[in-house]
DNA sequence: CGATTGTGGATTGTTGACAATTTGATGAAT
DNA sequence: ATTCATCAAATTGTCAACAATCCACAATCG
């Protein structure tokens, strides 16, 4: 018997939030644009209903502020020393994740690396900013799930929405997908060390 | 001109959010313990609708854990090592968020915990445990509000709600008030010194 | 007897309609 | 011109009905 790990059916709701918190996060909206309910539920062609969920969702996750009667605006992300504080604690979360996923990481996880990388670089090479975003996150989130735990997931991706990468430090998209190989090929070879330089490289 | 900080007007979905975590964390549910929409809805008196906002945001939270199709179940609190780890990233934030609010914190700061220190003393002596563990939550909410901002304070909270503190290692009520009043007595004093050690006692 | 496949009841997912609220414009009184 | 009340349009909040899905249990087949 099978049973598939990744679940590929997922609810109007989930998808709704996914699609959107990718452009959120790639800057395709401007600061506290109003999203309203009405005009996303005719464009993803479902009732406000959903629209409804993922846009709660997404305003616990972050990237979304709400208010009450007045619907949701896209939230600025953290600034400044704020931004600081909280990467501090990203990395923290990650570099303690990185440890034990090096440890006891096996051949089903190599294996979901490379496809996520692959992806990666196929988003680079589109210069799909949204897919290079979702591929980025959940490259990080694999290593956090496995190497911590799901609870410690949602806390780092509480904070990884509410500061963006900045993904225009990097002039060519292919950057991006160059710094998470290294990354990558750093775990695969067990080496520990090289894998926190370059993800603390990566955290810029 | 007169505006209110604290909305009086709370929607259907904040109230039974609020009421909900407050049980949640002060353990009057079991583990995995399923939450059905129709038996909620009939105990507020509301329809589904807001019930099922409000799970959604339970689950967002992290007291909840949701199951496509399958509802909600409250979500077991960190065990053991997760919970050491958390608990640190936790005692990080309001430790860097203490620092703040001792620095520039006004009168109407230092009302305003003494307001819930109050609510808190009550809550004790009627031994309700929803509305201490509620008023526990306040209170170094609104210091890392104040010291930090609300950002972190989305953080912090996605931490907090998923490591119960466990209120039962006190026999007595009143030593939880005991406790939380030596952390504000030193923060109106200003003594930063003194305000970290009860916190970190506070912190277990 | 064990495994597989229907089937009924319970539960969640979605929808469209209606109620409540906010917002911005309009116009009257001072 | 300024202020204030009133109204209409837009938007969110809530509801009840319906559709889709899951689960436990029985029926069937090997």
């Amino acid at each position: 018997m099978m049973k598939n790990a990744a679940p590929t059916i997922r609810s109007a709701r989930e998808q709704i939030a996914d699609q959107l918190r990718n452009e959120i996060l790639a800057d395709l909206f401007c600061d506290d644009e109003p999203m309203r309910e009405a005009a996303l539920a005719e464009r993803f062609g479902v009732s406000r209903g959903p629209v409804r969920d993922a846009l709660l969702q997404l305003s616990q996750e972050g990237a979304l502020t709400y208010k009450p009667n007045r619907g949701v605006r896209v939230n600025a992300p953290a600034a400044n020393g704020e931004r600081d504080f909280m990467m501090s604690l990203r990395a923290r979360i990650e570099l303690e994740a990185l440890r034990g996923f090096v440890r006891d990481c096996d051949d089903r996880d190599r294996e979901a690396l490379r496809g996520i990388l692959d992806r990666m670089k196929a988003a680079c090479r589109a210069k799909d900013v949204p897919a290079i975003v979702g591929s980025d996150l959940a490259l990080h989130r694999y290593l956090i799930r496995r190497g911590a735990s799901e609870k410690v997931e949602a806390v780092w991706k509480s904070i990884a929405v509410r500061i963006r990468m900045d993904y225009s430090r990097l002039t060519k998209y292919m950057e991006i997908h160059r710094e998470h190989e290294q990354l990558v090929e750093a775990i695969l070879s067990g080496d520990l060390k090289q894998a926190r330089a370059a993800l603390k490289a990566n955290l810029i």
